[in-house]
RNA sequence: GUGGGUGUAGCUCAGUUGGUUAGAGCGCCGGAUUGUGGAUCCGGAGGUCGCGGGUUCGAAACCCGUCAUCCACCCCA
């Protein structure tokens, strides 16, 4: 019998990893509930022309690395290679444009993209995303990247980076793709043979290109910044005194394109150093043609999505473990009374709300205590068949080894005090 | 999809130009202590050397293939 193995780039996030995954998602949560966001849970498969529709059907993750599968009717269904397509969706379909308050969602949970996995790189992973619908308004853009910038930072992310960028309207794009197609077609020779083929293809990612040549060869290109329309412009101008009213640290990077393309106007990326090649935390943007795109009427939106599995990798050990774990009692339930007493023990104390333990497989006191001691618990029960004889429980403290007798007729009323914070 | 690194005990890793019974540390179990944890000492269990083939008198080591994993490219969170 071969063991059957996990999927390749699918993780188990054993009990040791849960609770700073859990302090990390409860931290984003709070954030964003404080930020005025409000949890939507939206499905983990939805049909494939939704994402066709929206991310753009010429981009990598529609091209190669969706998870697609037919469904018994033949519908072509996808695992969700990210959430605001689902979001917007849902937005649509339940008709939430009608509400008369600015629609503020956040989702958190796994999304699928099947690519060769590396450091930072699951085939499944985590993301953590909020979308803003209605308001065209640099504040929205602002209080989103405020958000994303407040919840990695609270965190303690050491060496954040958040870059921004103005993609303008797609009319200002237009405008400006003969502009840059022609400047590197001068310059093609340079270049490297995949920024080649991008000329054509979608010649902005050319200067995303990580080839130093191709680097310093787009450094003096003609920039997308010069061909923006003045209210792009002047929209871009307000989202950075925003960030600069409210002191939210940022640069500005003239080559960030995303690679999805319902992206206009604001971009932005927080990066960090120390996460290998793929440094991406979260990243966002304005989108304001999706929800049309998607059959709803004309609705501005703008969002982030954070990788939580990249966070989890950034985060400081101080920040790990700040569960609070309650205090457990081990009870030492050993010989032919003992153990009974012991069973019966353990349901009284936990009925009373106390967290006991005990490893059944411990057949003797030496081998309860060390099991007590490996659990770090504070308290042993020790119940032997003399305790019971006599009607009580020894209870040992662990650290000072002070033990005294308790009765067993009484024993989580005696335990309890003993059990709360000193 | 492409390239490179690594696969030996539960974990981290040694293993000489190919040579006899494959080792260490940590961990685990037991004993010293017949009912008292952590420290110490003693003892013990635990290995298809990733898998398949090949070369050889002889392979953990060399060759080929394959799988897994990690890292990088592409791209992205």
């Amino acid at each position: 019998m071969s063991v059957i193995k996990g999927i390749k780039g699918v993780k188990d996030l054993l009990p040791e990893e849960t609770p700073r995954w859990r302090f990390i998602e409860e931290s984003a949560r709070r954030w964003a509930t404080r930020y005025g966001f409000h949890e939507i849970r939206i499905p983990i498969f939805e049909v494939t022309t939704l994402f066709a529709r929206s991310i753009g059907a010429s981009t990598d993750i529609v091209e190669k690395e969706m998870y697609t599968f037919q469904d018994r009717d033949g519908t072509s269904l996808t695992l969700r290679p990210e959430g605001t397509a689902g979001t917007v969706r849902a937005y649509v379909e339940h008709n939430r444009a009608a509400i008369p308050v600015p629609q503020k969602y956040f989702y958190t949970g796994p999304m699928f993209r099947h690519e060769r996995p590396q450091a930072g790189r699951l085939r499944q992973f985590h993301q953590f995303g909020v979308e803003s619908y209605g308001m065209a308004d640099p504040r929205a853009d602002v209080e989103v990247i405020a958000l994303l910038w407040r919840i990695l930072h609270d965190l303690g992310l050491p060496s954040l980076t958040l870059e921004i960028n103005n993609l303008g309207q797609a009319a200002d794009r237009e405008a400006y793709r003969p502009i840059l197609v022609e400047y590197l077609k001068e310059h093609n020779a340079g270049l490297c043979g995949n920024c080649k083929h991008r000329i054509m293809a979608n010649p902005l990612r050319v200067l995303d290109c990580k080839v130093p040549e191709c680097r310093s060869i787009t450094e003096p290109a003609p920039r997308l910044s010069e061909s923006l329309s003045e209210t792009a412009r002047s929209y871009f101008a307000q989202v950075l005194a925003g960030l600069d009213l409210i002191k939210i640290p940022y640069s500005l990077n003239h080559r960030l394109v995303r690679g999805l393309d319902y992206y206009n106007l604001t971009t932005f990326e927080v990066t960090a150093t120390n996460l290998g090649a793929q440094n991406a935390v979260g990243a966002g943007g304005r989108y304001d043609g999706l929800v049309e795109t998607l059959g709803g009427t004309s609705t501005p939106a703008v969002g982030f999505a954070v990788g939580l599995e990249r966070i989890a990798m950034l985060l400081p050990d101080s920040q790990k473990s700040l569960s609070p774990h309650d205090k457990i009692i081990y009870v030492a339930g050993f010989g032919t009374q003992g153990s009974v007493a012991g069973v019966t023990a353990l349901e009284e104390l936990r009925l009373s709300g106390i967290s006991a333990v005990s490893d059944f497989r411990s057949t003797t006191l030496k081998a309860h205590l060390r099991q007590a001691d490996r659990l770090s618990c504070h308290f042993t029960l020790i119940l032997g068949d003399d305790e019971v004889t006599k009607g009580v429980a020894l209870l040992r403290n662990m650290e000072s080894k002070s033990q005294y007798d308790v009765l067993l007729s009484s024993l989580s009323h005696q335990i309890q005090p003993l059990l709360l914070p000193s």
